[in-house]
Order: C-alpha cells, then sequence, then structure tokens
RNA sequence: GGUCCGGUGGCAGAGUGGUGAUGCAGCGGACUGCAAAUCCGUGUAUGUGGGUUCGAUUCCCGCCCGGACCUCCA
C-alpha cells in the first residue's frame, strides 16, 4: 500500500500520515456557517477535502467524515432580526443551497453532518470544564477562555501572547483579563436567540461549537482537522485551546490540513472585501465537474488565482478525457488505482502531478490501451472526475431541434451538397453545438 | 509594524543538487469535401545580485515584486 504523506500545519512539517485506529480514520472539516450562498472558496476547500477522503477510503477500511454547519451566529442572528424570523427559517435555504451546489461538484456528503443548536449540552459541558480547570472565568455575563492560563496557546498558529495584544485591532472589552481572551459565551438580549446555561440566557462564541461536535462524533483525539488557512488563527488555535484544556491528555486533531485561499485577480476573495464569487453562479456558466476540476489543477497549499480563462481551460481538459473514455465506451474501472496517480496524490494531494499522469493515461486509451482506459477511470473515481458518461458530458440533453438539424445535415452530405450541409452546421452552432462527422454518415454533437 | 508563503515558457501549473513534467494557446504536417476530433513534429521559462558546490531552478544570504495572517471570512 502507498503511504499518504501529508503536510501538518501545527510541525509545519510533511510527514507520513498514521491513523490513531487504522479501522477508523476519523477527520472533521469546518463547514459553513449557514446565512448565505456558498462561494467559491468554500467550493475548494470541500472539493480538497473530498479528495483526501475518497483517497483515506481507498487507503484505509473505514473513515468517518464529519463535517459541521454552524447555524448559530451573529450574522444569522442579524438577518433574523432584519427578516422578523426565526434563525431556522435564515438558515434553511442557505443549508439546502450548500447541500445542492456542493453536489453539483460531485463532493460526497459527510458521514455526520451536525448543527450547532443540537450541540448546546456539548457546549455547555465543554465550557463548565474549562471554568472547573481554571481555564475560562465569567464575567459580566459572559463566559471567556483565559489564555493566560494555556502555555500553549498561541504555539500553533505560531505568535505569542505579546504579538496579539500588539496586533489586536480591534476595542478591548473592559471585562477581559487579557486581551486574547476569546468569548465561549455571551448573554443574549430578549430580542436575539438564546439557550438557557448555567450563567443566563444567552449563545455560544464562535470557536466552542467544533469543539463540541468534533468532542461528540469524533472523541477528544482525532486524525485530521481540516479548513481555510485563513481559520489557523484564531479559530483553529482557540478550538485547540478549549478542547485541550478541557480534555487535560488530550492533543485534539492530529493532522491540521490547511488549504490556501483562492484569488480573484491577484485579490483573496473574502466576504468582507466583496469580490466573492457564488458557487450559484459560477456553475451557471460551466459544468460542475469543469469547476471541481478547476480547483484541483493547481496544489492545495498554493493560491489558485480563479479566471474565466482557466474555467474554460478545465473543460477542454476534461474534453480529452471523457474523448479517451468514450473510444472505450462502457468499460468498467480498474480494481487498483494506477501508481503514476496515486503516488503523486499520495504526496501531500498533489494533484496537479496525478492529472499529468491523468493525461498519459488517457494517451494511451486514444492509442487503444482498454487497460489503460480502465485505470484513467478508476483514477477519476478517486478525484472525483468522470462522474458522467461522455455523451452526457458533451452533449447532455441535445434538443430535438438540433438533432434535426445534424439528421438534415448527413442528408446532404449524403447528396454531396455541401454548400448545404455548411450552411446546417452554422445553424447548429448557433444553437451551441458543434457537430463532428464520424465515419460511415454519423455524427456526434456537443456543447461549444 | 510583526509573522508567514511565493516568484518557473504567451497563459496555467508540477517536480528536481546534474542536460526543466503536464495542459491550454501558437506554428508546420497527416487525416477531412471543408471542418471538428485524433495523430506526428515544433519554438519559448526557473525575478535579481551574491554565496556554498565539480555542478543550483533546487540549499544559504541580500534585494525587488506579489500574496496571506495579525479582525468576521474556507
Amino acid at each position: 500500500m502507498t503511504q499518504l504523506t501529508l503536510y501538518n500545519t501545527r510541525t509545519r512539517a510533511k510527514a507520513p500520515f498514521t491513523p490513531l485506529d487504522a479501522s477508523n480514520v476519523r477527520a472533521y472539516l469546518c463547514g459553513p456557517t449557514v446565512y448565505d450562498r456558498a462561494h467559491l472558496g468554500n467550493a475548494r476547500n470541500v472539493v480538497i477535502f473530498d479528495i483526501l477522503i475518497r483517497l483515506l477510503r481507498r487507503l484505509y477500511p473505514r473513515v468517518t467524515y464529519v463535517r459541521n454547519i454552524t447555524d448559530i451566529d451573529d450574522k444569522i442572528n442579524n438577518r433574523a432580526k432584519e427578516r422578523g424570523v426565526s434563525i431556522e427559517q435564515v438558515t434553511e435555504g442557505p443549508i439546502r443551497w450548500y447541500h445542492e451546489d456542493m453536489g453539483a461538484l460531485f463532493t460526497l456528503p459527510p458521514d455526520i453532518e451536525p448543527r450547532a443548536t443540537d450541540h448546546l449540552a456539548e457546549i455547555i459541558e465543554i465550557i463548565e470544564r474549562l471554568i472547573q480547570n481554571g481555564h475560562a472565568y465569567v464575567a459580566e455575563g459572559h463566559v471567556l477562555f483565559s489564555v493566560a492560563s494555556d502555555k500553549e496557546y498561541g504555539k500553533f498558529s505560531g505568535r505569542t501572547p505579546d504579538e496579539l495584544i500588539a496586533g489586536a485591532r480591534v476595542d478591548i472589552a473592559p471585562y477581559k483579563r487579557d486581551a486574547g481572551d476569546f468569548v465561549l459565551w455571551k448573554p443574549s438580549t430578549p430580542d436575539l436567540p438564546g439557550w438557557p446555561s448555567p450563567w443566563g440566557r444567552g449563545r455560544p462564541g464562535w470557536h466552542i461549537e467544533c469543539s463540541a461536535m468534533s468532542w461528540k462524533h469524533l472523541g477528544q483525539d482525532f486524525d485530521i482537522h481540516g479548513g481555510g488557512d485563513d481559520l489557523i488563527f484564531p479559530h483553529h488555535e482557540n478550538e485547540i485551546a478549549q478542547s485541550c484544556c478541557a480534555f487535560p491528555g488530550s492533543h485534539f486533531a492530529n493532522v491540521w490540513v490547511h488549504n490556501r485561499m483562492l484569488l480573484v485577480n491577484g485579490e483573496k476573495m473574502s466576504k468582507s472585501l466583496g469580490n466573492f464569487l457564488v458557487l450559484h453562479d459560477v456553475l451557471a456558466k460551466a459544468p460542475g465537474e469543469a469547476v471541481r476540476f478547476l480547483l484541483m489543477r493547481s496544489h492545495y497549499r498554493s493560491t489558485l488565482d480563479f479566471s474565466d480563462a482557466a474555467l474554460i481551460e478545465a473543460r477542454k481538459e476534461l474534453d480529452r478525457f471523457y474523448r479517451a473514455l468514450e473510444t472505450h465506451s462502457g468499460i468498467e474501472a480498474a480494481a487498483e488505482i494506477p501508481a503514476s496517480v496515486l503516488e503523486p496524490l499520495c504526496d501531500d494531494l498533489n494533484t496537479p502531478g496525478a492529472i499529468a499522469a491523468l493525461h498519459a493515461l488517457a494517451d494511451a486509451a486514444l492509442a487503444g490501451d482498454a487497460s489503460a482506459a480502465a485505470g484513467l477511470k478508476a483514477a477519476g473515481a478517486v478525484m472525483g472526475l468522470f462522474n458522467l458518461s461522455p455523451a452526457q458530458w458533451f452533449a447532455g440533453d441535445v434538443p430535438a431541434e438540433v438533432r434535426a438539424l445534424a439528421d438534415a445535415r448527413i442528408a446532404a452530405r449524403k447528396a454531396r451538397d455541401f454548400a448545404q450541409s455548411d450552411r446546417l452546421r452554422d445553424e447548429i452552432a448557433a444553437l451551441g453545438y458543434t457537430v463532428e462527422d464520424g465515419p460511415n454518415q454519423t455524427y456526434k454533437l456537443r456543447k461549444s
């Protein structure tokens, strides 16, 4: 079995992956805060993790994949207040859209998709433990984590408490003992959603829900925790602090996998900059698999600058793979993933390297090598590619009108009326299709 | 300001201490009524100045440029 190697943010180094329990690899991905449509950056994160999960499932008998939904959040509260509706009414649409959009990218659903609203008991228990352990304190109705109580605090993201204070750009709440202390629980006014707690009616802070949900579903220690690299600080630093201090002796996640941010026109795509591309809009102008492929064309730890040109290129590359599969139509995927693909994937998810190997397989398949086609299909499965039949990929459901024009064109060609034949080809092109002639008066249509 | 990452051909994008993958685009050719697809051939690159080395794109240092985090963000 090929050994999987992953870059671990915690150690800032690549290392062979060793599961805590090889019979059940446990992984957690920070999921969406559901108040809006998912954007393309969310998609990169989920697609990359999807490939990791597929790969792990090839390498280990069982993988438990947990991806949470954060449905408690001030932005959600604000929307609910603006619209005069419940938070459930705010989150219901975004959750459905999220599933639809991620499904369109052929990402696998997680095994467990816990919601913050279902884990108040666990959240409260962790906070109580932290207070008991002397890692948290109550102040003016808030419960705060005391960073000074945790000598490990800051190590993960590579910063010192001094740096945190120096870098603080926000007003420091007067009830905080240290500038870096963060909220575990905060009071809710009557007009805001709230839950009963030993500290009064309130709501959890931002980071605690992930500590609670990963604990509930994966245990105190688990294998892999993923997310975008903008979450390293403060989100993941705080998750580690909360979980490790609540459960002395535990180490929380073993390996931390962070993908780099997606850029648009050379700038980070973010909600605060307002330059984010809504995934749903991108999916409207390109096939989901092309979007997926685009997101794996560069290594997950390097920046990816999105452009329409890149999206077109991604689609063209997939065309070639589908053409190779088309020449061996109906072929079954090989039982084994070709080593030329598996090796780069196992080397810290080197998807561009794997794609290069895919091209070599496609070349061989186009030259008539059926085993290469079977290997291509197997390799595609672990990367979440080739989900459609070649006919679906190229043409989808061809309108009858286009079919009729193509049939008429074949008739014209039979009669050697090439002027008419070319006119019909132009008409077909105007409807968005390209017609390719095959042997013996056959043709193929594809979307142009 | 502090911390960190990166600069590879027209574009996208890997690897590697020893003549620089892969794709897209381009060019020439085969095939085709013409195309499309496919096949064959083909040009162009390691930001910059030093250092280490028999040899550096790869390691080290300076410089320039770009990006990220330090605040809600995947």
